[in-house]
DNA sequence: CGCTCCCTTGACGACTTTCAATGATCGTGG
DNA sequence: CCACGATCATTGAAAGTCGTCAAGGGAGCG
């Protein structure tokens, strides 16, 4: 189904020659609706897929593709490379609350018409897709309903993650989501490059930056998961569900 | 514009009589628009609003109003009572991602045709008005946007919550939270009784309940609350956001 | 009246943060 | 191409916080 070569993405990265914005842009990739979410893929967008396709847009890596507080005129979709979600609190510190991968659509908890909730920065080169609020029509409104709920029920998941488990548990169950997020794009899904340093990651865990190291040392040690710098190896992800399940 | 007395409904719980349905039911508001979220308020939804109405239904305390797994057939919108959202983890533990007050639509979360991604169990006698999703409209599945965009919202705030605050600020935060839903419902903001036990306030913000005890007594103790029982009193609301803010 | 459930309090221990310092890696500019 | 500076990763030791376990008290209900 993808015409992508099946290998990590991510590593784009790791050379990090931050190339020519040519590269990360990835044109073969600009017109293919794979890119998009499974919901929003098919053919009864085709006519709403010209207009995005249109006015697609790079953003290098560090960038910010939208502030906090700024006027909202339209949706973003994610083709290459990831975002993270930043809260600025009333105190200036910055929050990570989330990360977004290819596939995802930015801006859905933002309501039309108004202000930007969260601040979204590159962490590595990326390519996404405009999406004037004037494009949204009706028919994707109702796609962008199950991506809604789909994206509210991911956040439950993350307050049970933040809840009810420990720092290892947390951690574990952070690289599995990354893990199933690969997965879905078709990538493997044991052996792929962590986008954010440890403190975006920490940040998001609410632990610090040590402890995620701490914690990842840890988890190699009992063999769960194997680290070469920023690129991690799950050798069992049943072993590791298991482990974070409790 | 409500035409409820401006006293504290939650404290029916108090004399904790369960009465007789008649009591809970509040039969003069079944009929009364301002139950709804204000988004679903007003003329463009008369006609779904017949519909709504004439099929309301009581849950009494502690009664499972659905649970996790079943089909989904219908909405509920809250009329009267409050809720705890449960998940029932893998080893039969039960976790509380959530409570839902007079206002709230429940199963926003769960994807139209599907199931039930969390159980609600009722805190006190409540009383909900089923919207069938035939009822679902078009225009009504606008309005729906709006909820879930806000919910997402207040999801991430959760997550700030949870990730990024102390015991005694995720407590304070809370109490701050119920506040801000009292005031919506334009009852008193800063005196109101709990409506649940510590131990799912404990378990929504990943606490034990000992943990929540002693961090109200200390809250008690610096003057930024009072308390008699379950009942609450803030006396001074900016003071425990202050506290709250870091 | 007694049971049950919930709230409360204390002491102890495990865990995470904090603080501090070193090492590694990347990007930049000479 | 190498050197430098900045950022990020790593590790140690000390301190604080919260969970755990245990026990007692109080309110509501049958």
């Amino acid at each position: 189904m993808l015409h992508w070569d099946n290998h990590d993405v991510a590593t784009s990265s790791e050379p990090r020659a931050a190339g020519t914005p040519e590269k990360a842009s990835c044109h073969a990739c600009r017109f293919k609706p794979e890119c998009l979410p499974a919901e929003l893929d098919g053919e009864p967008l085709n006519a709403f897929e010209r207009n995005v396709l249109r006015q697609s847009r790079p953003v290098k890596a560090g960038q910010v593709l939208v502030r906090q507080g700024e006027e909202m005129h339209a949706l973003y979709a994610l083709r290459v490379g990831a975002l993270k979600a930043v809260i600025t609190t009333a105190d200036g510190t910055e929050r990570v609350i989330g990360f977004r991968f290819p596939g995802a659509i930015i801006g859905l908890a933002e309501p039309e018409q108004t202000q930007w909730a969260r601040t979204f920065v590159a962490l590595e080169d990326a390519w996404l897709c405009r999406i004037p609020m004037d494009a949204v029509t009706e028919h994707l409104r109702r796609q962008l309903v199950k991506l809604m709920s789909h994206q509210l029920r991911q956040e439950y998941n993350y307050h049970l993650n933040l809840a009810f488990k420990s720092t290892a548990e947390k951690v574990g169950a952070f690289l599995l989501e990354l893990s199933d997020t690969w997965h879905r794009r078709q990538l493997a899904a044991q052996r792929f490059t962590l986008p954010m340093h440890y403190t975006d990651m920490a940040s998001y865990l609410g632990m610090r930056h040590e402890s995620v190291c701490r914690t990842l040392g840890s988890l190699e040690q009992q063999g769960l998961v194997t680290r070469e710098g920023r690129r991690i190896h799950i050798p069992d992800l049943q072993a590791l569900r298991a482990f974070c399940a409790g």
